[in-house]
DNA sequence: GCGACAG
DNA sequence: ATCTTGTCGC
């Protein structure tokens, strides 16, 4: 699904003369919490002012930012020259130009959709692959570079991947900017593999995290190894989301901890069992290495 | 001021 | 996630 076109052509709806909001356009895409990633997505304008970033201000008709060589000024300029009149930074008549009709079939709501359909396939049971490794991805305004670390007898081997992203960082949608970066690197090897990833497995509002997503779409065993936690309740280092156990928090030194979810083909207990094995610093080897890689990849791309 | 959301 | 240098500490 690429949302950036899908957004961009909302933006497009957006006549001269009126105005919208992050809100609104949030909103069209199925999801107020999109509201910041709409920010980042104008910010990175590929055809202004045709397509009419300019046109969207705060709710409360501030002027909010603009990302341009003249800052601000230029976007004032471009709406006066469309009618739209400015006092005190705020737009005039403000809920009079106001544009909120957007012709949409809100795509974030078919992906919730998804994910819940999804659910029914996720096995939280063993499959004892034969390979481990970690994934990680690194970006750069809208390149992705991944790195795919396998574990090989105390060594480890390296692939790496560039890509085009084409779906924004959206809270609880990681999976659908991700997934379709680790397929092109998942090509690459051997399926039997069990996989750690950056970001939650089950523990997830729809119990479908990136690692979760992974794994049911390419049937393949997948860990989920988060620094930060997206939702739930920890009592006494056990993740819950209401009565139902989906994680663990694993704290190695002094310093904050990782949280550890099942994604797909693995218990919680092994997950845990695997990820500690390979705990030599806060992160697993396996997703410290891809980690550094990934970086690296990008670095040397953009040197 | 509240709420706060992986990467 | 990215933007960013040196610096403190194990």
């Amino acid at each position: 699904m690429d949302l950036y076109s899908y957004f961009y052509d909302l933006v497009m709806q957006i006549p001269k003369g009126r105005v919208s909001t992050y809100g609104a356009l949030a909103r069209a895409l199925g999801d107020i919490r999109a509201a910041r990633a709409c920010g980042v997505m104008l910010s990175q304008n590929p055809d202004p002012p045709r397509i009419p970033c300019h046109r969207v201000v705060m709710s409360d008709g501030s002027l909010g930012g603009f990302t341009h060589p003249e800052g601000i000024k230029r976007k004032i300029e471009l709406l006066r020259s469309e009618g739209i009149k400015i006092e005190n930074g705020k737009v005039k008549d403000f809920s009079k130009v106001l544009f909120e009709d957007f012709k949409t079939d809100y795509p974030l709501k078919k992906l919730r959709k998804e994910q819940e359909e999804l659910r029914k396939k996720v096995i939280l049971e063993d499959a004892h692959p034969s390979l481990i490794g970690g994934v990680d991805v690194s970006y750069s305004s809208r390149n992705a570079y991944v790195a795919l670390v396998i574990m090989r007898d105390g060594k480890y081997e390296v692939i790496g991947e560039k890509m085009r992203v084409d779906f924004p960082y959206i809270p609880t949608y990681l999976a659908f900017r991700e997934e379709p970066i680790i397929l092109e690197i998942l090509k690459k090897v051997d399926d039997d593999i069990l996989l750690m990833i950056d970001g939650n497995g089950i523990l997830h509002p729809r119990f479908m995290g990136l690692a979760t997503y992974v794994g049911v779409k390419n049937n393949v065993a997948t860990i989920g190894v988060a620094k930060s936690l997206l939702m739930g309740e920890v009592r006494e280092g056990k993740v819950y989301i209401g009565s139902q156990l989906v994680g663990q928090y694993i704290q190695s030194g002094r310093k904050k901890g990782i949280y550890v979810s099942p994604g797909h083909r693995i218990t919680l207990d092994s997950a845990v069992r695997v990820v500690k094995k390979y705990l030599k610093y806060k992160n697993p080897e396996p997703l410290r290495l891809a980690h550094i890689y990934a970086n690296k990849f990008r670095r040397e791309d953009n040197a």
